[in-house]
DNA sequence: CTGAAAGCGCTTACAG
DNA sequence: CTGAAAGCGCTTACAG
């Protein structure tokens, strides 16, 4: 249907070595007058070079794969941002693929995509892998990285915040300000996020000489319904002076459901949530969070996976707290 | 590197296009036990197939290009969630470019990526696309499609909602509430999206025998920001009594600012967005929205890529007024 | 049921 | 500076 580079080489007198030449820029091996004739009449002719066909020479593809969760956080747009940024920097298309949190057949169907596809990189964002699938992308030779995921041991490549720091400084925060009593909301402590974040939050309030009440750490998957639970179990007469939500959306859902309940923020309760996004700044009281680098960990997560050098080192972003409304 | 059919024919004593069909499960070519044999031998030898080679010879992709705004939007999600999951039902994969709102070079990149990859077809979500690259995009002859973006003309094949009924059915769920004076806050004019929904907001005033002044209508870009702005503009004692945003963030921006003044929500000021995405949950008060049908919008676009029948016809996806406490 | 052969559109040593 | 030729990994009429 459309043109290839043969019709080119025939319209232009030359061979289709001479025009692969120069479309693809390499330098001194071709006239400037050839040059400038076979571009004119790749233009003429709305030539479109086939991808397919190059990769499958080249044996290499300028693709880099993107694992995320069909349950998305909504923080990852933030990582995607960066992803995509970079990318676009160093010439790469991206492919996306949605995979259930924790769904393996998913998971593995769309890790095959990306392995029939030859991509140049892998990026798995805020999914914990099975065991089988990480098998198989190990297998496949494709560099990859994990992304606001860590896992128990370090050996896995991944950019991600240190979340025993995070469940620290945000209880540290809150000690800081007179609380004695603190909750924990919504955090998932099946996964080792959840459990650093926990590890963090008791090393503050042993460090203070707190004690810790178990139902004061209510569980959770992160979400806001998780939040508006939690605080409904907490219920009207909180014995917690404070809640550390697991997410901006889980703090919110505490928020709101304080609220409904009378109880004023940060007056009779303070909250400080996790992730920082913009949804902290649009609900009044603003709330104060602990702020991850999400962007950061895109273009950061995409220049390692690139860099042969640093493939397999695993790094954290920073993070920081923002003081707002809430605490 | 890795296997290629070659290496399994060999392996198991057939012809390469045994292994071919075996593995494109061709019906009624090959006993069943080569095609036991052949598919052994491939899981042992870790086969992939080679998608490049695949796309090079069968000369057509399994892949639909998504070009969406760097600027995100944030119903855009919704969407994209639509078109994955209509994707992954038709076995393909989704490969997202970003291009800037109003950056005719970047938009030409991403379009020439999908084109040089012979995607099967492009969806545009939310992106008005220069007239060359509109042009560029006809002469690929792959099929596409705009999503939440509806032209002056009715030629460009698209799905998204009824933007004059929008402005029409806000309006009206305003005036049946007493509202006479009525504001319309951070639309873009400049575009078709805009212009309709004040064309059905007027037709509506027009209808109740209201009149407009010229100032009730704040332009701006959709965003949290302009809703601020366009608040402040109002001032401390609006002349309104009701004020419609031009999306979520938009009207939330008008919430916080109308309650940093004391104004009362929904007593003093009545406020509708135009979305309905969760944030209008969020936020308290809860936001009265005219909601749109993001997912659907993803879904019934793919759908109607992948059928040939229907390349031409643009569709409306349905509207609905959700009342919450904001009005 | 199976295989030999041609070909998809491009790149790149190799030889001039 | 330029071209002929081989080859990337697969599919598919065609002939048996």
């Amino acid at each position: 249907m459309s043109a290839t580079i043969k019709d080119i080489a025939e319209a232009a007198g030359v061979s289709a070595a001479t025009v692969s030449r120069v479309l693809a820029n390499k330098e001194g091996f071709y006239s400037q007058a050839t040059a400038t004739r076979v571009r004119k009449i790749a233009v003429s002719l709305d030539y479109e070079k086939n991808t397919s066909a190059v990769e499958l020479v080249t044996r290499k593809s300028r693709v880099i794969g993107v694992i995320i969760s069909a349950t998305k956080t909504n923080f990852s747009d933030k990582i995607i941002e960066g992803i995509h940024a970079e990318a676009i920097r160093h010439g790469l298309s991206v492919i996306m693929l949605y995979a259930g949190q924790n769904d393996p057949q998913l998971q593995e169907q769309a890790l095959r995509t990306l392995i029939e596809r030859a991509v140049k990189g892998i990026l798995v964002v805020a999914i914990q892998l099975a065991d089988e699938n990480l098998a198989l992308l190990q297998a496949s030779q494709i560099p990859y990285r994990f992304l606001s995921t860590s896992y128990n041991s370090n050996k896995l490549p991944s950019i991600a915040s240190d979340d025993y720091q995070i469940g620290y400084q945000a209880t540290q925060h809150l000690i800081e300000r007179g609380h004695h009593k603190i909750g924990l909301v919504a955090m998932d402590t099946s996964g080792h996020i959840g459990q650093q974040r926990v590890a963090g939050y008791k090393a503050a309030m042993i460090q203070a000489a707190l004690s810790i009440e178990d139902d004061w750490i209510k569980e959770g998957m992160y979400t806001y319904e998780d939040g508006v639970r939690a605080m409904q179990t907490f219920g009207r007469q909180p014995e917690v002076t404070a809640i550390i939500g697991a997410s901006d959306l889980a703090a919110i859902g505490v928020l709101n459901q304080a609220m409904q309940y009378g109880i004023q923020v940060p007056k009779q309760l303070a909250i400080i949530s996790i992730d920082g996004t913009y949804l902290a700044r649009i609900v009044r009281p603003q709330l104060t969070t602990v702020t991850q680098a999400f962007y950061e960990m895109g273009t950061l997560g995409t220049q390692m996976l690139l860099d042969q050098t640093q493939q397999t080192v695993s790094q954290f972003t920073p993070i920081k707290i923002e003081t707002r409304q809430s605490t």
